[in-house]
DNA sequence: AGTCTAGAATTGGTCAGACCACTTAAGCCC
DNA sequence: GGGCTTAAGTGGTCTGACCAATTCTAGACT
């Protein structure tokens, strides 16, 4: 019921890019001609065309006029966005490669985000980010929890003013909310906070080495229970014990 | 004469783009109807259509079958390929402050991918970036060692084995490129390869604790140099005096 | 035999116009 | 005023024609 109805151009886009990441459609050689697409689908060129301008634009394709449409290799060119697609494309344990690339580029952004957050925030980054931790330890149910620790990390990458680390997040934030869905199996009975009360010092106190060393302390204690959290609904069996 | 001759759309599609980046299409707002863009800029309607696919394909905008086309506010929804289309747009100092979000990334994935490759790093990867290494330090212009230099960490980026990470990095190269013409002002002749020496032997060694602490002495030094040749080359005069 | 070239075939780019599908707003009825 | 019907507005799809760039091919030339 929350399924909108695709058009037929993103449908065809996603179909194609399917077949290219799965290697169906294997780099270095040309696509179909659009002639040839639209016979094969049974869709208008129109329609065909505006898929193929999508894969152009995430890089998955070159189009060259009267000389083909060349597939790239995605690895080689694709940007970040790809980070959804690649899930669920290969094996299990292609998928539990890709979650930890997810999980440790998160990490690595919030550390380094952290670090400069305590140099630059200014008193409303500051403000907004202590009631933000206010509100975190009030929170009443997971996801509740959930939601405000998204609120928090926005809040830091905003007051560490690095436009790149931003947009990431945009891309990485619609990648693991896919794991959201997960966070109900997580207690929030017994969560400790000392960490971010620590991290939120430091940056109040434009601390930058203990804001840094606060923010690794707290990613890696969460990435460790969602891990826990993964796995106990069954996710990743195989994660630390191969194939007991 | 490098200049490639641009479609059509993909012309609207930049106009379109930089007048939202700009504000002159505020977020929230509505896009002009199709059929007023065509009249507007006089083209036909599957030209505007495919410049239009390009732009939700961005996340720029969102399209909503018969309820218009919302501009979104990119800093909110868009990607890390924003980046390069964010130069040139506002003030100088604004341009500075997304040089400087650039590189902060870029060392912040650096050095944690060469953390991960110290452990991960297999017995190809290791001679790869070894013979990379004495590349380097054999190369006889500028031009050379800046190619090596990104071998180098591309092989890194490789034996680190995060998607994530590679994915980034094709996006951030795309725009340090053009920073690449400066490097013409840079001299080789005194440049010191013990931090590099020391970083290939930490990832030969497996030793992820020296691995990161020499990218991370790299990754300083290597911006600090790239400043200075973007100062020698007058672009940023005012990076670290105020309206001297 | 090898090379070059002009023309044909292929492939992507643009245009025009019609009609379908969904949303929004206006107007009507109660 | 609230709820319904209807019309207008907007995006989606299709068709078919023609333009523009590249690639292939057959023939001419040496």
């Amino acid at each position: 019921m929350a399924e909108k109805k695709k058009s037929t151009g993103q449908a065809i886009f996603e179909d194609l890019q399917q077949k290219i990441i799965s290697g169906e459609y294997a780099a270095g050689t040309n696509l179909p001609s659009e002639r040839d697409l639209v016979g094969a689908l049974g869709v208008s060129r129109s329609a065909v065309r505006e898929a193929l301008q999508r894969l152009a634009q995430s890089k998955l394709v070159t189009i060259n006029h009267g000389g083909g449409t060349k597939v790239n290799d995605y690895q080689e060119t694709g940007g970040l966005d790809l980070l959804n697609k690649l899930f669920n494309n290969k094996s299990i344990s292609f998928d539990l490669q890709i979650f930890r690339s997810l999980m440790e580029m998160r990490s690595a952004l919030a550390v380094d985000a952290a670090r400069l957050a305590a140099t630059r925030r200014s008193e409303e980054d500051k403000q907004l980010i202590q009631s933000i931790f206010e509100g975190m330890k009030q929170a009443q149910s997971s996801t509740e929890l959930q939601k405000r620790t998204i609120e928090y990390w926005d809040a830091i990458i905003n007051a560490s003013e690095n436009i790149a680390y931003k947009l990431s997040m945009n891309t990485l934030k619609e990648n693991y909310s896919y794991f959201e869905r997960f966070g109900e199996n997580f207690s929030i009975k017994n969560y400790k906070f000392v960490y971010y009360e620590q991290l939120t010092q430091a940056i109040a106190n434009k601390h930058h080495v203990k804001a840094e060393q606060a923010a690794k302390t707290v990613v890696e204690r969460d990435a460790r229970q969602l891990v826990n959290v993964l796995e106990l609904a069954g996710k990743f069996p195989e994660l630390d014990k191969q194939s007991s």
